[in-house]
RNA sequence: CGGGGCGUAGCGCAGCCUGGUUAGCGCGCCUGCCUUGGGAGCAGGAGGUCACCAGUUCGAAUCUGGUCGCCCCGACCA
């Protein structure tokens, strides 16, 4: 491809609306272009890196035994009542009218309509175990999309979905893809961590999360050093505390009732009574199915709300109101504690190893300090119910957890019957019984791999793309246009290594070097081949690695061969490391 | 949905507070000259319903009210 011939609008300065590192660089490196909140156009470029990663995708998909398929964005809305996510999904849910009257809903997820597929055409245990996949435009009413391709209400999605008969069948295919997704994202170059998920209001048993690591990244992950423990905060356990010696005085003071006017934050009470925070409680109310129940933690941790869920064993717990709660408990929001409370009270590991603490006295404007759990509250059970934080012991190992942003790449799901029992799609085993079909969901968010390998990789001048996704591999320099040995030179490069099935993109505008040096870096070509009236007069090109300072002078009698080869040797390095991951996994898992 | 910010040429911005000729600047774009190994220089030029609607006023980019759009933080989120 000529550049004088191609759309690649780059832009010098960076647009006022962008933020994130992966948004500026795709717009400034004219590979995509807004049209609204969460709508990006893919420039032809954008479009290019889009397609590589897209035919990884196809390529390792078809190779673990996955068929492809499409279905329609468009769907029934009925489809949705029937398996219960038309209310759980809410107004995520893209909905529209058709033919004026007749309401549908544009796929933000295909499991409502595999299901329905399946009920219709899988019959019988001799067709299980299948694996479909489509890669297809989802859309989703994202109440605020944000940096640049990261998050948008429209955007390219692989999703996958196993049907089996059992959990052994959905089993291998959980661990069929997840191979798959390993090698996916280990060819496309992009850097990521696997960590164990929570499987959210798509439900399931299990589930992973594909995140790279990036500050754009909207999940926090976090990760043990050690032992290679990795899981979302959502998700993320918290390993016993070292036994603390608890400080237990001889002689200790009872618990008494202080006025703290006014003082509802944790913050504004410790500081009011010069308390560190993490010597007080907080008492949070939750409705439970409709029922309010308490969680009490420390001043300074995190409620996880799925930790909580799953203690209460609840579908769906959200956080009470100012007047359910009072309603509940007849205590005012902001003075909340342990001491005689009448809903159930699930109680935070952390809050039982305090020795001392400042506590919500139950009645307006007073708290409770000298509180001892234990003496003055009963402690029947503790449990694990807050965000892990930097410094926790790991729940595998003991050791200190990290953490950091992720971004979400892929996940992936058992789903065990949970659509298949609401909709009704069963198979006839061997003794003639009906039993449901049991599924696993798998996807991938296209547009995030482009996201996520920006994120990762660039620097000051511009985008650095992996050779694979790269839009073109190989760019072309000739530095004067005018002069015919040099683009004589510069034609025969470029038709030998198209001849070869090289990307490459000649750019043969009548700039100055300096113009054409800038927008090379700012676009990410792997590999800059300089042909230029000063080298060609010593009879040598220059050849130069994005991700690497120096460049190298090659004779240019044979370049196209040299480059070639040199190519070559990066895709073989780069398969190499490809096969070494895939072997350590495979070493990991027999162990 | 709560909080904050912004909307003036393709991009980045000034002007607005304190209303007043033809609305400016830089980059980019077009033409010519010149230059050519890291975003050159000179000259000429094109390009704007100042987001939209209503109001105040002799007069509105500027003041008032409303609407829409976009970004950021939070809530939310397979």
């Amino acid at each position: 491809m000529r550049w004088s011939k191609a759309l690649i609008p780059t832009l010098k300065e960076t647009p006022a609306d962008a933020v994130a590192p992966s948004h500026v660089l795709l717009l400034r490196a004219g590979m995509i272009r807004q049209l609204g909140a969460g709508a990006y156009t893919y420039l032809p470029l954008g479009f290019r890196v889009l397609h590589k990663a897209v035919a990884i995708i196809r390529e390792e998909m078809d190779r673990a035994g996955a068929l492809e398929l499409l279905m329609p964005a468009l769907q029934p809305v009925e489809l949705w009542k029937e398996s219960g996510r038309y209310d759980d999904y809410g107004d995520l849910l893209m909905r529209l009218m058709v033919s004026k009257s007749h309401p549908m809903a544009l796929g933000p997820t295909h499991e409502e309509v595999v299901t329905e597929m399946a009920r219709g055409l899988v019959r019988s245990y001799k067709q299980l175990p299948l694996t479909v996949y489509q890669i297809q435009t989802k859309f989703r009413d994202e109440p605020r999309p944000r940096f640049g391709v990261v998050r948008t209400r429209e955007f390219l999605m692989k999703d996958a979905y196993s049907l089996g008969t059992n959990v052994q069948q959905l089993n291998v295919s959980y661990d069929a893809m997840f191979e798959a997704y390993c090698r996916i994202f280990d060819r496309c170059g992009v850097p990521y961590v696997v960590v164990e998920a929570e499987s959210g209001p798509i439900g399931g048993d299990s589930s992973h999360e594909f995140m790279v690591p990036c500050s754009t990244g909207e999940d926090k992950v976090i990760q043990c050093s050690s032992c290679g423990y990795a899981a979302n905060q959502e998700r993320a356990e918290i390993g016993e505390p070292v036994a603390a010696t608890l400080v237990v005085e001889s002689n200790p003071a009872a618990c008494q009732s202080v006025p703290t006017p006014g003082k509802r934050t944790i913050r504004e009470v410790c500081e009011f009574l010069g308390v560190p925070e993490s010597e007080s409680a907080k008492l949070l109310v939750y409705m439970a199915d409709g029922k309010p129940i308490a969680a009490l933690l420390r001043g300074d941790h995190e409620l996880n709300e799925a930790k909580l869920r799953r203690v209460a064993g609840a579908v769906a717990i959200a956080p009470a109101d100012p007047a359910e709660v009072e309603k509940a408990t007849g205590v005012p929001i902001g003075f909340l504690g342990p001491i005689g409370i009448k809903i159930p009270l699930y109680i935070d590991r952390a809050v039982a190893s305090l020795s001392r603490l400042v506590v919500g006295g139950n009645a307006l404007d007073v708290h409770t300090v000298n509180v001892i759990p234990g003496r003055d509250f009963p402690v029947p059970a503790v449990y694990d119910l807050r965000n892990a934080q930097e410094g926790d012991p790991c729940p595998r190992c003991g050791k200190a957890l990290a953490i950091k942003a992720g971004l979400e790449i892929g996940h992936v799901f058992k789903l065990g019957t949970k659509y298949s029992r609401a909709m009704g799609a069963r198979y006839l085993d061997e003794a003639g019984r009906e039993v449901e079909i049991v599924m696993g969901c798998y996807g991938i968010g296209v547009n995030r791999i482009i996201a996520g390998a920006v994120e990762a990789s660039h620097d000051k001048a511009g985008i650095v793309w992996p050779l694979a996704l790269a839009p073109y591999q190989v760019v072309i320099a000739p530095l004067q246009v005018k002069n015919d040995a040099v683009m004589e030179r510069t034609a025969a490069i470029e038709h030998a290594l198209e001849a070869a099935g090289v990307d490459v993109l000649t750019d043969d505008r009548d700039q100055r070097p300096g113009v054409k040096f800038n927008d090379i870096d700012l676009i990410g070509i792997p590999l800059r081949v300089v042909i230029g009236e000063r080298g060609l007069k010593d009879g040598v090109i220059e050849l130069k690695w994005r991700d690497q300072a120096a460049a190298e002078t090659i004779s240019a009698e044979g370049a196209a061969e040299a480059i070639l080869s040199r190519l070559a040797t990066a895709m073989s390095r780069r398969a190499g490391e490809c096969a070494d991951r895939q072997r350590a996994r495979n070493a990991a898992k027999s162990s």
